[in-house]
DNA sequence: TCGCTGTGATACCCGTGGAGTATCACGGGG
DNA sequence: CCCCGTGATACTCCACGGGTATCACAGCGA
């Protein structure tokens, strides 16, 4: 009736990328007839049409759009239930945790510090943290509110935070005793570092085109670019560097982050461990 | 390598529940041999041993409670997947919505009147919107925060609001220009009625059990009860109903909910207008 | 001590159905 | 008009999912 086989779900989404039988059946590594009858079986069991063929041209129907969704997450899904599996397995009671290299610290610490079961830390690039949850190579991550996208995903806040302005040393603003936003943006000769976006890509503008925290020290250290991060960036500042308030930053939330639907038993103990962690941190 | 065919983790689940290969075939309706040797393949496929077979006993292993939990989600998205897939093709660019019956409705009318395509509105009880979402019966809910579990879910906030005290008109309190929770608490003659919890119990309490709002209004009508909603329910109260501000309840609220992982084309778009028309209803 | 029962694993056979090859139907372009 | 490229169809084949019979082994009672 509505069973939906994980062959039948790959052999979908293969055709509806390519738009086209024989080349899907080539990049399946089958033969094109299996495939179109795959396909159509697939249709006859769901009493749905999901592509038209219409002479010169595969085109996907309505159906067949939500389906293509539907089936990449859900393979997606699949792929990263096999890897987490495989991780229970190969390190039993361990838990791996992304977060973005650098920011944190202190309250990574806090986390570690306080958990008993053993946390494999893996430190990652922008946008890394989801792939991997996403691909089930983690099974938590640590990230920050409203930076990252937390779609898809299961999330408890832990603290929130001040944004502040890193400056060099030497620059006049660096002797001030706080910002505004508008201080910061309007400064020519300090135009703020650029971060990629979901895609890779970088969108125009003056700043400095970076992609992880050191890069982005030693520009700041080089008097090239000013940066705004959340306060706990002060755990790693070199001397060269001058954190200083923003009165009108919008406030940074860190967040402990899982994949929705899978919180397991060690996943949920971590988050109970970390909230209460934070908790009884915030009071003392 | 790492497939997972749906069959393989249909047949896993059901052992892991059952504990007990004949019972799990019986459940499956094939034999017990081939159940043995599809878990076995599955175990020798991913490398890992999921059950402990120890003579007059199976037990899960560590991996094997982490495959349970995913293949379970997985069923059921894969589930949801077809249910949507069929949905989308019976009834094109049509949505169906979710949500309690009776509850924001003035919120509901303003989204269904903004939105140009067909929604289906389904009205339902406590608790069954996050299930019609699961399992693909739903496309998108209106839930309140924090009273509905969004766990699970994506979700996105539409409007913030009081709440108030919901009398009977007769009752010496409805006279009040506004109350505290403790008024309310305080009052033995207007025990609160109590919902069901998640798992469809009552927790034990002075006040009556109820099910849906209809049976609510008509037991505070009789003075039997009292109850705490968001002001909006303002707009289904009877005239032996009197609504008055609570100063100190927290705030409820409204947000648009849909299955992580699904945002389609359509469930975008009606986010999207359904955003648009809230913000600009606050800015007026 | 010896069955007896009930467990999952093994051996073996069968039939379905997934996959391959060859071919068709048909529209488009030289 | 013919040929190329498309997906669908017709068949053949065999791998694998499934069934039956049986085994190996632990617990348990007489």
């Amino acid at each position: 009736m509505d069973t939906l086989e994980t062959r039948e779900l790959r052999y979908f989404v293969t055709v509806a990328e390519e738009l086209h039988f024989s080349r899907a059946a080539d990049r399946l590594g089958i033969a094109q007839p299996p495939l179109s009858r795959a396909i159509q079986q697939l249709e006859r069991r769901l009493g749905v049409t999901l592509l038209d063929r219409d002479r010169r041209g595969v085109a996907l129907t309505e159906a067949g759009q939500v389906l293509l969704d539907e089936a990449r997450t859900l393979l997606d899904a699949t792929a990263a239930a096999a890897r987490r599996t495989q991780r229970a397995a190969s390190a039993p009671n361990r838990l791996t945790l992304a977060t973005k290299a650098g920011a944190n610290h202190e309250l990574l610490r806090e986390l570690l510090d306080a958990h008993p079961a053993e946390i494999d830390v893996v430190l990652c690039g922008m946008g890394d943290q989801a792939r991997m949850l996403r691909d089930g190579r983690a099974d938590v991550a640590l990230m920050q509110r409203p930076f990252d996208a937390l779609t898809g995903f299961d999330s408890e806040d832990l603290r929130t935070e001040q944004q502040v302005a890193i400056l060099p040393s030497g620059h006049p603003l660096a002797a001030r005793p706080s910002l505004t936003m508008a201080d910061i943006l309007g400064v020519r000769d300090l135009p703020i570092a650029r971060w990629p976006e979901q895609d890779g890509t970088y969108r125009p503008g003056p700043g400095p085109e970076i992609r992880d925290l050191s890069q982005l020290a030693q520009l700041i250290a080089l008097g090239h670019t000013a940066a705004v991060l959340c306060a706990s960036s002060r755990s790693w500042l070199w001397s060269a560097h001058t954190a200083v308030p923003l009165t009108d930053a919008p406030h940074v939330t860190s967040v402990l982050v899982w994949p929705s639907g899978s919180r397991s038993r060690a996943v949920a103990e971590f988050v109970r461990t970390a909230l209460a962690t934070v908790r009884e941190g915030d009071a003392a």
